[in-house]
DNA sequence: TAGATTGTTAATCGATTAACAATC
DNA sequence: TAGATTGTTAATCGATTAACAATC
């Protein structure tokens, strides 16, 4: 993969990073819709994001863009996926089949973007060895074997929160480099990649705004 | 309600909501081992923030401390579930009867913070009228009566892209104030809370920290 | 060329952190 | 009282926005 951000180095903030999806989904849109160029002002337009803030973002990386003209499409979505690393075909297993962990088995649309979910784990007998899709159900004892033989990228992490921080430490110690947690704890792993999915948080917050909208 | 925060007045600073929840996480942690106070200091080193930050957080709604002992734990964590309105029962709907909207009509956590789950909605006929748990699933054209009659407040949207801004301002029209939006879309509404959880723009982020860590 | 729009520097704004006086 | 820890002001840091020269 061709590497921006060649020279100058600079960590790129995370505000940044968290812009870049969805830049990327409006590309992929204008895309669809045959638009071949688009401006900053325009795309900002679209996402409700400042011009000028868009080219910051952009340039941080390099310049794709092009004086009097704007931005390529469709070169720039390449460019973005890149950057992402969606096209690496990472490998992700789903740990805990409960409705989190069977929803995200289910959501084909992962795959579509260079995510490939290989299985799910267990620690009910009841539901090991059964098939969600095509996707099979394996005893979570074996969860650190598998990890190791099939060089797993992504644990997905949707069990109970008194269990959560032991199997990301476990899967860790397997060689997983990135842990997408579902329960509502902090995680805690030096020199891995944490994401998380806090729904309750994320509910709070919206409870929050609720409040002071009809007070 | 009391209300916080009386005098002052100025808005507070959305990344200061979103570290509620996680305050409000561990002191309901603490409570349950009969920690009865704790310093900023001592929290701020459990969830991995400057001491500082947390009181300057906290007295955004008030001075809930006392200088030399800290803060209490059981009230502090009554006044955070005050100030995120999460003891007030919200009622919630949820339009989808997928993978995701199912998982979440499971997810029996949220009722215990104050959000009541009453319906599924889905277009699919085959789904109307079974059942998920205790949850009924109804056909979504009965939406906005329902939304209407049951003074619903907020509408959790698991429903593909192309449907959810439709939907969105259905439900708003109906008189629902708050969207929790699952698809992977930027919804626009004026004067309604909007709330996003874009699982696949987490998984874009933790793919470029992948790579990062990769390369 | 003239018009449009980028890339980039400088200014502003806001959020985090440090410092310390107030006080339990 | 002395020690601890808050509440709050001031300093720092980082992110957003404005401005404009460069250039397609």
């Amino acid at each position: 993969m061709k590497d921006y951000l060649c020279d100058k180095g600079k960590k790129v903030a995370d505000a940044v990073i968290r812009r870049l999806p969805r830049y990327y989904r409006q590309l992929c849109y204008l895309e669809s819709q045959n638009i071949s160029r688009i401006s900053s002002n325009a795309l900002g337009e679209s996402l409700d994001l400042k011009a000028t803030q868009i080219r910051q973002d952009l340039n941080s990386f390099g310049g794709f863009g092009q004086q009097g003209y704007g931005y390529p499409v469709s070169e720039l979505r390449d460019i973005i996926a890149d950057i992402l690393s969606i096209n690496s075909q990472w490998k992700m297993v789903i740990v805990g089949a409960g409705n989190i962990g069977r929803a995200l088995s289910g959501y084909d649309e992962f795959m579509l973007e260079g995510f490939q979910i290989l299985a799910l784990f267990d620690n009910d007998k009841a539901m090991v060895d059964k098939q969600f899709g095509r996707m099979p159900v394996y005893d979570v004892s074996t969860l650190a074997d598998y990890i190791k033989e099939n060089h797993v990228d992504i644990v997905a992490l949707a069990v109970p929160s008194r269990v959560t921080q032991s199997l990301a430490d476990l899967s860790i110690r397997a060689g997983a480099n990135a842990i997408w947690n579902f329960a509502p704890v902090d995680v805690f792993c030096d020199d891995v990649v944490v994401e998380n999915i806090h729904l309750t948080d994320s509910l709070m917050a919206l409870s929050y705004n609720l409040g002071q909208k009809l007070k």
